[in-house]
DNA sequence: AAGAGCCCCAACCGCTGTACG
DNA sequence: TCGTACAGCGGTTGGGGCTCT
């Protein structure tokens, strides 16, 4: 059948987000959540396709996504799970909390495929080598492509529990906040808005440090007054039903969220149709 | 110091699966 | 049952940073 274009194409902006758009983005899912990708950034006042938006909140701004190098437990989990389940990226992701299947498949295609191939695995051993000539030293990832803000490289015994870790098989890591997803499952329950909390997202982290940069990009982002943004939100009647119609949305998740807009003190002006 | 080449990764593209009317 | 819309997934790539020469 024909399909449509995931967006028109006209008038949209393409290419790296600014971090005025990430923070837009943010702000508008930490609002009113995201039941309806397409019709996000028209609510949110974006020139992007709702497409780049879900790519761009799942693969970036989630606040539950682990930032820096894969562990060599990770890269072992990666390994013997691209074994078992193949190029399941998302299936894969699941399995590797914090991590998303864009940077797993990331992951694989530049180290561990070569890692894995006999030709390559002299040439990478000695790239793993410290001191190793040839090797170039991972950059600390330094922000690229319009203000992408990145984590310190983590040490390599970040997470040795992350393979391991229990994690729902039927949705991967790239499930939404509002469908209960790794966040919960890690144990970041309570914090308002499905978010995990500040405290518990950097104590989560064993190196505190690790988080520095995020965690000061979302103090600032959470603790911004949303009417400080140049695009005006616009929740408009056709978001609460779509999220009132979303499969993932229950009837608790209904209830969650008008708590939520309730105790934001601005329901009756924003959302009169709830 | 400067240029070349390599490496990495964010983001795009196109397809599939699913829900719904 | 069919057609459409949407979310999600995997493959691919553009381009910026880093290292080497």
């Amino acid at each position: 059948m024909g399909r449509a274009p995931c967006c028109e194409k006209m008038g949209l902006k393409k290419g790296p987000w600014t971090p005025e758009e990430d923070k837009v983005l943010v702000a508008h899912i930490q609002r009113f959540g995201h039941g309806n990708w397409r019709a996000l950034p028209k609510q949110a006042g974006l020139l992007r396709c709702g497409k780049s938006c879900r790519l761009r909140w799942i693969n970036y701004l989630r606040p539950d996504i682990k930032r820096g190098n894969f562990s060599k437990e990770e890269e072992d989990a990666i390994i013997r799970l691209h074994q078992q389940l193949g190029n399941r990226w998302s299936a894969i992701a699941a399995r590797l909390p914090g991590r998303t299947d864009n940077e797993i498949k990331n992951v694989w295609h530049t180290h561990l495929k070569k890692r894995l191939d006999p030709t390559n695995e002299i040439k990478e051993e000695a790239r793993e080598a410290p001191t190793g000539g040839g090797k170039k030293q991972r950059r600390p990832a330094a922000p690229k492509r319009g203000g992408a803000r990145r984590a310190p490289p983590p040490d390599a015994a970040t997470e040795a529990s992350a393979a391991t870790a229990p994690v729902s098989p039927e949705r991967s890591a790239s499930s939404s906040v509002t469908e209960s997803s790794s966040v919960t499952e890690q144990g970041n329950t309570g914090s308002s808005l499905g978010f995990p909390k500040e405290e518990s997202f950097t104590s989560s982290a064993p190196d505190a440090e690790e988080f520095q940069f995020d965690e000061s990009f979302w103090s600032e982002t959470l603790s911004m007054p949303l009417e400080s943004f140049d695009v005006p939100m616009e929740p408009c009647d056709a978001f609460g039903a779509a999220a009132a119609t979303s499969s993932s949305a229950g009837a608790d998740d209904m209830d969650y969220w008008l708590r939520v807009f309730m105790e934001s003190g601005d329901v009756q002006q924003e959302l009169p149709q709830i």
